[in-house]
DNA sequence: CGCCGATACTAAACTTGTTGCATAGGTGCT
DNA sequence: AGCACCTATGCAACAAGTTTAGTATCGGCG
């Protein structure tokens, strides 16, 4: 019931295709909630027999056709309705931290290796987000934007999900530096 | 099979029973796993069927018997091979951030109360990730500990764990002042 | 000309994770 | 006396998420 949630939060400004949806899922809303193709394509169906969505089939040239998703009355009422929710508490799953952890019986050079495959995809997040972020603010400031935007929630989760990816960086480093000093690479 | 890696870290030091570590997932390991107790009594005793693990059952006075859990051989070989693994990309569910951005149809006043929970669990959470870096340090300095010290991993974890805790604080209170801003409380 | 990757979706099997209930004594508060 | 909460586990049912496969067409690359 919590991908449904997301899915009604993700199609507030505009309608979408599932597979739209599916990679948004994996980059800008991946911020705070993940899901693949598969739950979606799922998910929506259901939304649309209980009536919170609805889709129309729009025909494409030299391509299948595709069906829009948008919100109903229903749909919108069911997300203010979640609002009142207490949300639960947020879950992390990192299976790199876990391997750090692990530190004392790992394979030191293959997680310094993971690390660093780390460093590089916070990195493009980081681009990708500050792009939005930019595309969001639209020329003005974030004072001006504060005050009159109307944006202002994709606004807040953008700035997290760039705080997050930022921290990414600057404990990456310090997990390397702090690995070459205790596990010198030979040589 | 990915719970059961997390396990493997979280039994590196000391051997642990159920009920231990339903609460250690709820609260220091939280910071990059999360696990439900039926969860982990399910998981620990496939381990222990699959070699992974040994039990030896403590008779306690006032008290219903414990298993306690440790690693074999095979658990730590299974624990180094794991290390060697790509880890998949992080994930992050965060029903707050879903409410954030569904913002433009939201009960903002419920939306502030939420806010102001998770500044106030963030708060007793990095509370405790500061505890228990307190006592891996143990009255050493970070540059003593990192020179010499050999708890490393859980060093970085909690690392990362208290960066994450700190800027949930921050984020909050910026999130609290642009909602005052744009969605004045009446009076 | 054959292959890869993108678009767009569907289906089914499988693995994980959550919720609710049950057992059973102990401690602590009012 | 009654209630809530802690220790310590287990089972069953259900909800959610992942994996693997498949359909079909197009454009670009070498």
């Amino acid at each position: 019931m919590s991908l449904r949630n997301a899915v009604l939060a993700a199609l507030i400004n505009r309608e979408a295709s599932g597979y739209e949806l599916a990679k948004q899922f994996h980059v800008s809303v991946a911020n705070f909630w993940t899901a693949t193709s598969q739950q979606l394509y799922r998910e929506l169906d259901k939304m649309e027999t209980d009536g919170l969505l609805s889709a129309r089939v729009v025909a494409q040239e030299r391509r299948p056709d595709k069906r829009l998703f948008s919100l109903t009355e229903a749909g919108r009422a069911a997300l203010t309705d979640f609002t009142r929710q207490d949300p639960r508490p947020t879950t992390v799953r990192d299976e790199l931290l876990v391997q750090i952890e692990a530190l004392a019986h790992a394979d030191v050079a293959s997680v310094r290796s993971s690390i660093e495959s780390r460093i590089a995809s916070s990195g493009r997040r980081l681009e990708s987000y500050e792009q939005r972020l930019a595309e969001i603010l639209n020329g003005r400031t974030e004072e001006e934007f504060l005050a009159t935007g109307n944006r202002i929630g994709p606004y807040l989760t953008l700035q997290r999900g760039i705080i997050f990816e930022r921290e990414n960086l600057t404990w990456g480093r310090l997990a390397l530096t702090v690995l070459s000093r205790r596990f010198p690479t030979s040589g």
